[in-house]
DNA sequence: TATTCCGATAGTGAC
DNA sequence: GTCACTATCGGAATGAG
C-alpha cells in the first residue's frame, strides 16, 4: 500500500502553484474528501499536526536533523553519499516525500507530525483504519526496511512513534465501532448506571486490533510503516495481493525487527509466493483459494461479528 | 461454431407451443431478425426451402430415409442401435436437430432443404457469410465427422450438397461485396458500355473466398459443415478460439476426407494446441500472439483490401 | 509489492 | 471446440517541457 494521496495531481506541481492550496493547520476542513469516517482522528490529533519544537531525545535530534533544503520536484537527494545512486523512477514511487517535507500542506491527510515522523491516512485504506507512519530522516527513508531497521537507534525511535500512532488508531477504532461492541457497551451502560470508575468493566481493548508493520517488497520509495486495523474491510481492497500483503509473512511486524540475517522473509522468491498464495480468512481460517469476491463477502460477515465482540 | 439459433428459447418448447410460429414457406419475412445482410440468400434460395419430392439418387434415398418419427424434445434417437447410448447432454448441444427435423419452421434461418441436408445461416456468424450444412441422416448426424465421412456414399452426398451451398454463398458474397471489387466493377462497367458477353472480362470468382469444412472437435452434437467466407470479419468473432478454429488445422476442409488413420488432425492434443496457438492473419501472415483485439482491428483493414480485389 | 486501464484467461451455468 | 457472464490474471502506463 502506501499509496498516493487522492489529490495526487497537486504533488507534482511547482511550489508557486501551491499558493492556491489551503495551508491552514488547526482546522480540519477535509476539502472535497470522499472520506468522512476519520473525523475523530483528524480532530483529536489536530493539535499535534504541527512539528513539535521540543525534541525530547538528543540522540534522535542529532540523527534526524532535517535535510539541507527541501527537495524540489522529485530529484534524488544529494545529502547522503550512499543515496546519490538511488534515482526514484516514476513520480508515484516518490510521492510520499511531500508529506515528509511539507506535512502542513495536507491537513486532511496528516494526523500527526513530529521532528522524526509524519503520520498520515493511507489514501487507499485497506481496512477500517489504515495509517502510514513515515520517518523523516533522509539517512533512512530511502533504505529498504530491513536495512533501515538494522539501525538500533532508528528502530527504537520508530517503535516509540509507532506506539503513539497505534494509540491514535485504536482510539479512532473505538470511536467508530464502540457502539457495536458488546464489551464497550457493557462498560458505557455501567457508566450510565453510575457505577464508580474503579468498578467499571474494562471495555474493549482496541489496540489488540491494530497491527503495525511493513511490506517486505514496498513499491513506494519512502519507508512507511502500516498502522492498520485487523478487519481488512474496505472498498479499496481489490485483489489477492492487496489482501495477502497484509495477511501472510509478507507483512512483517515492526516488533520482529531487526530480522536475523537468515530470516526467510528476506527472500524474494518466498515473498512473491506469499502474495500468490490461496486466500485465507484472517479471523476463521477458512480458505478461499483464488476466489477473491467470495472472500470479500465473507469479510463483510466477519466484520459484523468482529466489531460486535 | 454451429451455434444455437437466435430464437433458441423456442426450441425447448413442446410441439403445441409451436403453433404460434409462422410456418409459411415461400415468403421470407425475416421475423424480428437482427440480420438483414442475408436477404439475397434468403430470397434467391426461397424456392428450394421445401423438401424436394424428387430424390435423384436411389442409393442416397435409401441411406437417407427419414427417422420413424420426429423426435420430441431432446431425447436420444432410438432408431439406430449404435446411437442408443449417445445421450446429448445440455440442450444447446442438440439444438441443431430442430432445423434438421423441421426446416419449415425457420424460414429466416433455413436457406435450402433437400431430403439429405438442411442449409442454415449460422446464428453467430464468424465471417461475412457463414452457413451450416446439416445432414439429415440419423445414421450419420450424431457421428464424429471423421467417422461419418469414412462412409463413401455419405461423403459423396455431402460433397455434392456442399458444392451447392458454396455456390449460394459465393453468390451472396458477390451481391454484398461486388460493388467494392475492382474485378467485378470492371466487368459491370464493360457491361454498361455494351461489350458483348463473350468479350466481357471474367469478373471476380467469389467461390475462391468460400471455404467448406468442419471443426475437429465440434461442440454441437449434430454433424455440421461450415460454409464460410474467408474474411473472418464479424462482431461475433470474440476470442482466440473462434479465430483459430477456422484458421489452423483445427478446421478440416471437406475435400480432405476421408482422413488417413494416422492423420495428425485426429489427435486431441494436437487440436487443443491449435486452438491456443498465436494468432496469425489469414491474409498477410502477420503474427499477433494472443493480442486478439489487435488482430480484430487488423482484420478490418484486411477486409477493406480483400473486398477491393 | 502504488493505482488504473485494458485485455487475455479461466470457470460456470445454461434445462 | 456452443454462448454469455463473471471474475481472475496479466501487462503497461503513470510525468514532463
Amino acid at each position: 500500500m502506501a499509496e498516493l494521496a487522492e489529490d495526487f495531481d497537486d504533488f507534482a506541481q511547482p511550489e508557486s502553484a501551491q499558493a492556491a492550496q489551503p495551508t491552514t493547520e488547526n482546522d480540519t476542513p477535509e476539502p472535497a474528501s470522499k472520506e468522512s469516517q476519520h473525523d475523530a482522528i483528524s480532530s483529536a490529533a489536530s493539535s499535534t499536526t504541527t512539528i513539535k519544537p521540543d525534541a525530547k531525545r538528543n540522540a534522535f535530534t542529532e540523527m534526524m536533523r532535517p535535510k539541507p533544503k527541501p527537495s524540489i520536484s522529485h530529484q534524488p537527494h544529494q545529502s547522503m553519499a550512499h543515496k546519490a545512486s538511488q534515482v526514484i523512477r516514476g513520480v508515484w514511487r516518490g510521492a510520499l516525500v511531500e508529506y515528509i517535507d511539507h506535512p502542513e500542506r495536507f491537513p486532511a491527510q496528516v494526523i500527526r507530525a513530529t521532528p522524526y515522523t509524519v503520520l498520515i491516512k493511507d489514501a487507499f485504506p485497506k481496512a477500517t483504519i489504515h495509517l502510514l507512519l513515515l520517518p523523516r530522516s533522509p539517512a533512512h527513508y530511502l533504505l529498504h526496511p530491513h536495512t533501515a531497521f538494522a539501525d538500533p537507534a532508528f528502530l527504537a525511535m520508530m517503535r516509540e512513534e509507532a506506539a503513539e500512532a497505534a494509540k491514535l488508531a485504536a482510539a479512532e477504532l473505538a470511536r467508530q465501532l464502540g457502539s457495536f461492541s458488546a464489551t464497550s457497551r457493557a462498560r458505557s451502560e455501567a457508566m450510565d448506571r453510575g457505577v464508580s470508575y474503579d468498578q467499571l468493566p474494562p471495555g474493549r481493548d482496541y489496540s489488540k486490533d491494530i497491527r503495525v508493520g511493513i511490506h517486505a517488497h514496498p513499491s513506494m520509495a519512502h519507508l512507511h510503516v502500516h498502522v492498520i486495523s485487523r478487519d481488512m474491510r474496505s472498498e479499496r481492497l481489490k485483489h489477492k495481493k492487496h489482501y495477502n500483503s497484509f495477511n501472510t509473512p509478507f507483512f512483517v511486524p515492526l516488533a520482529d525487527y531487526p530480522l536475523a540475517e537468515d530470516d526467510v522473509r528476506r527472500e524474494t522468491g518466498y515473498q512473491n509466493a506469499n502474495l500468490s498464495k490461496g486466500l485465507v480468512c484472517w479471523r476463521c481460517g477458512r480458505e478461499f483459494g483464488s476466489q477473491f469476491k467470495a472472500l470479500k463477502s465473507h469479510l463483510e460477515e466477519e466484520f459484523e461479528a468482529w466489531r460486535a465482540e
